[in-house]
DNA sequence: TAAGATTGTGGGTAGTTGTGGGTAATTTCC
DNA sequence: GGAAATTACCCACAACTACCCACAATCTTA
């Protein structure tokens, strides 16, 4: 059982194997639709992690980005650095996407590797760091959450 | 796999040969579309580096520029400086282009050169320098980058 | 429970891509 | 008009990437 499409949730221990290559989860696999074309945009995370998103979503982001004047400095850092570390992969036979060196060394990725859905796009955690994430994130703001609260239900 | 068509991403180590030519990256060549006939259009970048547009783009930047009266002194100066270092370059059988003195000079270009993607058109940069440019553009304004970052990451 | 299908992981190979240099054609300058 | 310099086109090699196949572990189904 799938959720609705384009919807990644759960978290999966892989491997990151000597060329770079992770194997996306069959569950998220499934999710992708088909105007997809089993294709992902990796991208760098804003947490020490790479971000993976289903290409029609991405794309999205890409005409936003497109719209942005480069006569305004502030726009030209903002899509230098989101473009910057962005690139297309689409998975092979068995399933998997490469990851460019840069994103690999960015979220500091050994062997094992954490995929963690965040519903609408992927990340890819070196586990170690994830925790120490989390660690941190345990002293939020309690306001922080108050506010968030007024925005979703749950 | 490529995105859209003319859109370029991702960040690619290239060199700069003794003739001033220097590589596109294949994924690039791939998405530029027939209509541009391999040919793209190389001007002065605004921050230390050259840019690099698809013809049909830069035809529309050119129509743009039309549309400024020389009445106002701000529109001449900014037509004079767009157009003054523009020139097409049609890549060869190996995919490079070549690049003007003027602008291996006014970029710092040196053998090794950073690509960068930033979608609708190319950068090419001395290394060093962007290092220098990130560095000083950390002192950008956060709460004006999140303003951006709030509208177009989803 | 057992057989079949699916999924994750590793490695080999052929085609593509990046880089250097050579030669012919074109332009520039005296 | 002819020589020198510049530009455009072509070839060759090395490195890399994408694609393919194989196997083992896991899950599904009868």
């Amino acid at each position: 059982m799938t959720l609705t499409n384009n919807t990644f949730t759960g978290e999966y221990a892989y491997s990151l194997d000597s060329k770079g290559r992770v194997n996306i989860p069959a569950k998220f696999r499934q999710s992708l639709s088909d105007d997809n074309e089993g294709t992902f945009v990796i991208a760098r995370g804003m947490d020490s992690c790479v971000w993976v998103y289903p290409l029609i979503q991405w794309k999205d982001i890409e005409s936003n980005l497109r719209n942005l004047s480069s006569l305004s400095k502030i726009n030209r850092t903002f899509v230098r650095n989101t473009a910057r570390y962005a690139s297309p992969s689409t998975y092979d036979k068995q399933g998997r996407i490469t990851l460019t060196p840069y994103l690999i060394d960015y979220a500091g990725l050994d062997k094992d590797v954490l995929i963690v859905g965040m519903v609408n796009k992927i990340e890819i955690w070196n586990p170690t760091r994830l925790d120490e994430t989390d660690k941190q994130n345990l002293e939020i703001d309690p306001a922080a959450y108050d506010e968030l609260a007024k925005n979703i239900i749950i």
